[in-house]
DNA sequence: CCTTGACTTCGAGCACACTCGAACCTCTAC
DNA sequence: GTAGAGGTTCGAGTGTGCTCGAAGTCAAGG
């Protein structure tokens, strides 16, 4: 994966190398699948550049992208609200408030998650200590 | 909901006062609807008897189950293991070893899916205050 | 030149957990 | 005895988030 037609090479101010990536070597990095990175690109997630081949060539700054989706999917934001977030991030620096707006009421819901789980967990320790089971002591 | 036809009309041992339910008292409670309600007997996770008109006839043994049910959905148990539960539990208490063996399994997956969450938050949230955002202080 | 293999696009298919609709039944109240 | 509410069964449909397969392109190695 050598790429020159990039004319875009930007070094980033903390003087961050660029390594590229193809999309095996991204899907292998990240846990995701070639079709899972494609099919976010398809609805919009991501936008990513190609080489003189047409191939998929993956920027820094798309990993990290692909890194902060993985944790909003991780914590269930539908992929209709991701859109909208990356729709924010692609209208630049005016949207910023909104975008805040988003992940704030995003964080409600993640705490919320995190009490139900919990209290879920304690329902289910309950039970494994009716089997006599061997809680954490 | 009155119902006699029921010679199974159990007491337990401390005394619970028998309250019998129909099915949208029980959809009301639980906050699960009739449909999923219906579901659920469908595919074996309940097993609901009928009073003289046919209808759903819910006891508070029901009850429980169906809460456990729930906490068991909340974190994301899929319903084929919460079937593998119940033919557990309906095979009677020889089986216990194994339940005991499934839902400390579970547990696992639940402390796993916890310690996600609450990594996922944290990124973020060190987003959400690289926008500026009012994290808790 | 030819094979190999990793890539490309596109539309279709899948698994999961519900969710709904049609057609029918039955109790209660008037 | 008829209306209406609320139940019944059954099969089919829905939404979400991937996942797959077919058919084609491209560049490098032998």
């Amino acid at each position: 994966m050598s790429v020159r037609i990039i004319d875009d090479a930007q070094s980033t101010d903390d003087g961050e190398v660029q390594k590229i990536r193809g999309i095996s070597d991204v899907a292998q990095e990240t846990g995701l699948s070639t079709h899972t990175l494609r099919y976010y690109e398809r609805i919009g997630l991501l936008r990513i550049q190609r080489d003189h081949a047409g191939h998929r060539v993956y920027f820094p700054e798309d990993l990290r992208r692909i890194a902060f989706i993985t944790r909003l999917r991780q914590t269930d934001m539908p992929i209709r609200e991701i859109q909208r977030y990356f729709e924010l991030v692609d209208q630049g620096p005016a949207s910023e408030p909104e975008r805040l707006n988003l992940l704030l009421r995003h964080r409600e819901a993640v705490q919320a998650q995190l009490v139900t789980l919990q209290s879920a967990l304690e329902a289910i320790d309950t039970k494994i200590e009716l089997y006599g089971g061997s809680g954490q002591p």
